[in-house]
RNA sequence: GCGCCCGUAGCUCAGCUGGAUAGAGCGUCGGACUUCGAAUCCGCAGGUCGGGGGUUCGAAUCCCUCCGGGCGUACCA
């Protein structure tokens, strides 16, 4: 925010400059305002002079202390401005301008860090998207959490934002789960039974046929159609995926059925349309979708020689419906197994006329989960990974969450299970929330025991907030709605967790050397608004991650 | 072979469109509770940013190349 405010009046700097002759408007939009890592260089600093200087062969120091001059009218914001290095111009900010940042954090509430940059537009971010043929695996749950923290982000930032789940209910995988409960349930009736050979072997399919044949008995016995089985499963399974993301707190608000997709025809309509462009053509019996044209190695196969389309053919199918609903941007949440359909997908879609560059796919590469330092070595089929249910059962959803989202989503991530349950307090998660916690406590403390009386926070003595701690504090919650907005536009909710734990890392430290309450009234009253807002810029943060603020621990 | 991702402290990782002395947590070691919650804090130690070139005022960040790891490279999804 008050980044913002001091970009304008750079800008300003920059025009009158330009109208006086000192350079021409060639840098425009080039320099930036920056926060330097070193508090000696300011609160911000600007390459400007540097940049212009690159342009017009002048000398940078120079050209900064003509900005500088430029500046001197501007001491409401600023108290010093000064020229250092190769030509950085740093700026010191006014501490009042810090110490309104509580009135602004007040005033806003859980309204503070919003922003409507999204306005009007309309973002459809697909995730998890799961066949249901097991429990979610923790890869999934990764992926669930990155993209509900996107939505939020999103949603966060004004945009008019749907979730989706894509399933596919059809098909051999889903024949296959048929097949398997099938034999599970003749297996509990001490029927003969042929157990698929890549059948899915988990525990929960024993469940879903048990249930089953409690049920019904044996009057299934000789249903040699597996559809029956295969509905059964689904529907169990697809509940307890339900649950699971339930117990998350992600919810979609859209189920996409990739079945529907064949019944409406606008699978077939898809080839016919790109036949029509000559961009499909028929070899060794099978339909072929010529992505060469789009830049790729080889053609590939959409339609295989057995009639059945390949996945391809309805993710392009998908994506353009996605497009037909006037979606403004999509973005894909894929395991980086998916990476191969990618530029398949988007070559589709834009052999359609539509604009691929709409579509952001957001690759997470995987989770390796580790036991007594070792690698758990995972596969759906033989059941022996670890569910993220198993996962929530030992360590809880804001656990689950907040570890999922501490990596940014293309670096693999370890989950160390080990440190996850036996040592959960160490948790950094703990850390944050004890921050909320303790900032809760110190309001309580003093509505409860000390009573000091809180003047509202226009007339709060605020300006008594001058230690170099409180003023690092208001920096950080002032620098929070731009990082929401950066956050979101990168689709990095990872920056966020990031932020969190920064920031109480900075309170706690404050906390220890500092009393809130004490017997300077004025001083305490100016802290407890500090305490107040700072409380707020935390429920706000850990909501974005979907993580609780709890009051007490 | 080719494509994408990753390689930063003992371990796990940040580092926004290239910026001025590379950061955090965990771990090790040593300290701090009669005061708002010690699930906390303070301090010490720890680095050729995988190697080598290049681009420029300036590179962990961009380009090239090599090395190492992951995921793909299906008429599986």
């Amino acid at each position: 925010m008050i980044k913002a405010r001091l970009k304008e009046r750079l800008d300003q700097c920059f025009v009158e400059g330009v109208k006086e002759g000192s350079w021409t408007g060639a840098a425009e939009g080039l320099y930036s305002v920056e926060e330097p890592k070193h508090a000696a260089h300011g609160d911000f600093s600007t390459n400007m002079a540097m940049i212009i200087a690159g342009k017009e062969k002048k000398k940078p120091r120079d050209v900064a202390g003509l900005l500088v001059d430029l500046l001197a009218s501007h001491t409401d914001l600023l108290k010093k401005v000064e020229v250092a290095g190769p030509g950085f111009v740093n700026f010191f900010v006014n501490n009042a301008v810090w110490q309104s940042v509580p009135r602004v954090v007040n005033e806003a509430g859980s309204d503070f860090g919003l922003s409507d940059i999204g306005k009007g537009k309309r973002v459809l971010v697909e995730f998890v998207s799961a066949n249901p043929t097991g429990p979610l695996s923790v890869g999934h749950g990764r992926q669930a959490v990155l993209g509900d923290a996107i939505a939020r982000l999103l949603s966060a930032t004004g945009y008019d934002v749907t979730r989706e789940y894509y399933y596919n209910d059809a098909g051999r995988q889903m024949r296959v789960l048929g097949e398997s409960t099938r034999a599970r349930y003749l297996e509990q009736l001490g029927l003969p039974s042929e157990f698929p050979e890549d059948g899915y072997q988990g525990e929960y399919i024993d469940e879903i046929a048990l249930e089953l044949k409690d049920e019904v008995n044996d009057s299934l016995k000789d249903t040699e159609d597996v559809t029956v089985f295969k509905e059964r499963a689904e529907k169990a399974i697809f509940k307890d995926i339900n649950n699971t993301l339930n117990r998350m707190g992600i919810h979609f608000d859209h189920y996409y059925n990739e079945h529907s997709l064949y019944e409406d025809g606008l699978v077939d309509d898809v080839v016919s349309c790109l036949r029509d462009k000559g961009l499909v053509y028929d070899s060794d019996g099978a339909v072929w979708f010529k992505t060469t044209e789009f830049g790729q190695e080889k053609d590939r196969v959409i339609i295989k020689s057995t009639g059945e389309p390949t996945y391809r053919l309805p993710d392009i199918a998908y994506h353009r419906e996605k497009f037909r609903r006037g979606y403004d941007w999509m973005v894909d949440i894929f395991g980086s197994d998916h990476i191969a359909t990618v530029p398949d997908v988007l070559a589709g879609v834009r052999a359609l006329g539509y604009d691929d560059s709409k579509v952001t796919v957001v690759l997470h590469q995987f989770v390796t989960l580790m036991r007594d330092g070792k690698q758990v070595k995972m596969s759906t089929r033989k059941a022996n990974f670890i569910t993220i249910d198993e996962l929530l059962d030992e360590v809880g959803p804001d656990v689950v969450r907040f570890f999922f989202l501490m990596r940014k989503a293309d670096s693999q991530l370890d989950f160390d299970l080990d440190l996850a349950t036996t040592q959960s307090q160490e948790n950094p998660v703990f850390y944050v929330q004890y921050g909320h916690a303790r900032l809760t406590s110190i309001l309580k403390k003093n509505e409860e025991t000390v009573n000091i009386e809180l003047p509202s926070v226009d007339s709060a003595p605020l300006h008594l907030l001058e230690l170099p701690e409180e003023l690092n504090i208001l920096k950080a919650m002032a620098s929070y709605p731009d990082l929401v907005k950066n956050s979101a536009l990168d689709l990095t909710p990872h920056r966020i967790i990031f932020f969190l734990q920064e920031l109480a890392g900075q309170f706690h430290s404050y906390y220890n050397k500092h009393r809130v309450i004490s017997d300077d009234i004025p001083l305490s009253q100016a802290r407890l608004w500090l305490v107040r807002a700072l409380r707020i810029v935390f429920r706000n943060g850990l909501n974005l991650v979907g993580v609780k603020a709890p009051d007490t621990m």
